[in-house]
DNA sequence: GTCTATAAGCTGATAGAC
DNA sequence: GTCTATCAGCTTATAGAC
């Protein structure tokens, strides 16, 4: 591996356990076995190191849930696929997640990436709008309805965080929950 | 205002914009008009008054939300009146949530905290058990309920940010969204 | 690309006068 | 309770050799 990527290993390793603030570079660079003067050869400064994680974690999950959902035709098919996708990758890239729930709100992610890590979810987006059109979803704006799916999702993460062994017993009950909510009936 | 409360203010503005580290105790010292020494007689340590003002917001968070819920009688009005009433407490104190979001899962706030933060919230739990056993809640865990309520509030939230002035016309709607996804039909 | 050496500046926290 | 004065240690970042 090189020593770009695993500066990034370790940054977000400590990112996580002890903070913005109680990583220094140079626990960064001791971390990752490399020197200080390296980090600061690929990253101009630490506010460019973790606005470049974020991407890279958002850019990671991105590509998953690209990658995952195709088969499904009809609109409810293509928000479960999109659904499981979105909570596959939450489990098995838990550090990942712990990082994007730190930093999202944070001062250090600037406004930029932000903007560029949003962009490429409006396939969403494009679900429901076809959604409504077909008569299949209910008539409400496109983002309280966005809002609702992501809301599940963050909702049966907790859920199953908390209750690691049951969970998967009430996964198609979550959805279906999900599912009553946004359905036009 | 005494010092102390001014602190507090002070520090709550502060790690807001800049952030837990861009945030010196003599800024807040500063910000707050007193002395280093001062900050330091009130709370032992930086983390002591970061962990203090968490308390803080929490428990005005819950003070107002139960001083806002006796009328009603049914779990469907109860349910709303909660919703209702947090949703009104996010909006009047969007300095405290914000705050929150960037703390909550944040290292700096420690575990005794964040567990005495979360006590005292379980009328919920008990809004949803009554629920299930008269048979107006459908008959899921607790917890992926109440996760649900909460991931609701939220998505709110976030639409009526993203739309200040349409938000209020959906309010009734997007409750309609979660009573359907909780309800026994 | 990678390292070592280096430093100015700020940090949280203390001590002690009032 | 509140202040001033003070500090040891660590911080991010740079410069320059290899």
């Amino acid at each position: 591996m090189d020593k770009k990527e695993k500066i990034l290993q370790a940054a977000l390793k400590l990112f996580i356990t002890v903070g913005f603030d109680g990583t220094s570079t140079s626990k960064i660079a001791a971390q990752a076995d490399v020197s200080n003067g390296t980090l600061f050869h690929y990253f101009k400064t630490k506010e460019e190191l973790i606005n470049k994680l974020f991407l890279k974690a958002k850019n990671d999950y991105r590509e998953y849930i690209l990658n995952n959902m195709k088969s499904s035709k009809n609109t409810k098919g293509k928000i479960f696929e999109f659904w499981s996708a979105c909570l596959e990758w939450i489990f098995n890239n838990p550090e990942s997640i712990a990082f994007y729930d730190m930093f999202s709100s944070s001062p250090y992610i600037d406004k930029l990436t932000i903007e560029e890590a949003s962009r490429g979810f409006d396939l969403v987006d494009q679900m429901i709008m076809e959604g409504i059109e077909n008569e299949s979803l209910t008539d409400a704006p496109v983002e309280l309805i966005s809002g609702y799916i992501y809301a599940s999702i963050n909702s049966f993460k907790y859920y199953k965080q908390n209750n690691p062994d049951q969970a998967d017993e009430y996964k198609e009950l979550a959805f279906k929950m999900l599912w009553r909510s946004i359905a036009n009936f």
